[in-house]
DNA sequence: GGTCTATGTGTACACTTGTACACATGGAAT
DNA sequence: ATTCCATGTGTACAAGTGTACACATAGACC
C-alpha cells in the first residue's frame, strides 16, 4: 500500500498526539493537574513514556495543548449556542441552557476551569488561553445584550455553573432562570 | 547573651506554628500549591526543613491548616460586614463592599480561593472546610434576603470576584452595585 | 531486493520531594 | 551545680519526577 501523494507517510498510530490531549484532560480532571504526570498520562492511553517527550516538548506543552482545546470547545459550543438565538427570549434561554448543560455545568468542566484559572495566574501562555476565551464568550453575549449587562452576565454564568456544580443541594434550574431573567431585564 | 552568635536559638519561638501558616497563604498565593514545598516556606520563614514536620504531621496537614485559617478569616469578615447591616439597601451595600473589597476581591484571596476549590474537589477534609465556609456565608446572606436570592447573590458574588480580578480591564464598581441591585430587587 | 530516513521507543540520570529519626540543647527541678 | 527531658534540629533516604538520548524499525524510494 502507498500513501496518497501529498500526505506524510504516518505509522502505527495517526491520531495518537490528539488522543493523548484527551487523556491529559481527563487525568486533570480527576486528579487535579498537581497529580498528572507523563507516566500516568502514558499508562492511561497505553503508550510508552518515551512518547511523551517526542509528541510535545515538556510537560508544560502538554498542558497548555490540553487546556486550548478544552478552552477552544467550550467557546465553540458557546457561541453556538447563543449564535442559534435570535430574540432577546430565546438568547436568555441559551444562557440557561449553557449554565444547566454539560458544557458549562458538567463537573468535570468546572473543575478543569478551577485547574486552568490557578495555572493561568501563573503562567503567560495559558493567561492568553482565558483571555480569548473570555473574549469569545463576551462577544457572543454582546450580540444580544447590552454592554453592562453583558459583563454582569459573564460574571454570572461563571458563579453559577461553580455554585451549581460546588454547593452540597443542587440549585433548581428555576432559580438559574430566575438569575438571569433578573440581570437581563433591569427595571 | 543566650544565644551563640551565627546558631539558631534552641528555644522557645511561641506563634512559629501560627507564622508558617501565615507563610504557607503567601506561599500557595504566590506560587500555587503545586510551587509549595516544605523547603521553600521553612526557608521563607527562616525556619529549620525538620521544624516543618515537628509543627505538622504531614504537608497535607499544613495545607489543611493554611486553608482554614483563610476560610475562617473569609467567613469572618463576611459575615461582620453583613451583620452591622440593618435596611435592606445596607445589606445591597455591605455585599458591594464585600466584592469590590479586599477580602473577596484581592487578587490574593480570588487566588487562594482557587487553589483551595482545586484542591477541595479531590480531599475531604478541605471539602469539610469548603462547605462550611459556604454555609456561613449564605446564612449572613439569609438574614437579609429571601432564600432563592440568598442563593443566586451567592453565586453573583463568586462570579463578580473572578471577573473583577481576572478579566482583563477591571469592572467598574458602579456595575457591580447595578448587578448586586438588579439581583436583589426583583420585579 | 536493498538502502535510507523519519518516526517512535526503552532506559538511564540528575534532581526534587516528603518524611523519618538520631541527636542536640536550653532551662526547670532538684 | 547537676540532672533530665520536652522541644527543636540536622541529615539521610527512598520514591517519584521530567527529560535527554542512543537505539530500533517500518515503510518509502531506487
Amino acid at each position: 500500500m502507498t500513501t496518497a501523494p501529498g500526505k506524510r507517510p504516518r505509522r502505527s498510530d495517526p491520531g495518537r498526539k490528539e488522543r493523548l490531549i484527551d487523556v491529559t484532560l481527563d487525568m486533570i480532571a480527576e486528579h487535579g493537574v498537581a497529580g498528572t504526570t507523563h507516566r500516568k498520562v502514558a499508562a492511561a492511553a497505553d503508550v510508552p513514556l518515551g512518547s511523551m517527550t517526542y509528541h510535545f516538548t515538556g510537560i508544560d506543552e502538554l498542558f497548555t495543548a490540553a487546556f486550548t482545546k478544552l478552552a477552544d470547545t467550550t467557546a465553540d459550543g458557546f457561541e453556538e449556542a447563543l449564535g442559534s438565538a435570535n430574540r432577546p427570549e430565546e438568547a436568555t434561554e441559551a444562557v440557561v441552557g449553557l449554565i444547566t448543560g454539560e458544557l458549562l455545568g458538567s463537573r468535570r468542566n468546572v473543575l478543569l476551569t478551577y485547574e486552568l484559572y490557578a495555572l493561568a495566574a501563573r503562567n503567560p501562555a495559558l493567561r492568553q488561553i482565558t483571555d480569548s476565551w473570555m473574549a469569545r464568550s463576551r462577544t457572543a453575549l454582546a450580540r444580544h445584550f447590552d454592554p453592562p449587562t453583558t459583563v454582569m452576565l459573564d460574571a454570572l454564568i461563571e458563579g453559577l455553573a461553580i455554585h451549581r456544580t460546588l454547593a452540597l443541594n443542587p440549585m433548581p434550574n428555576s432559580v438559574v432562570r430566575d438569575a438571569v431573567t433578573r440581570i437581563v431585564t433591569p427595571r
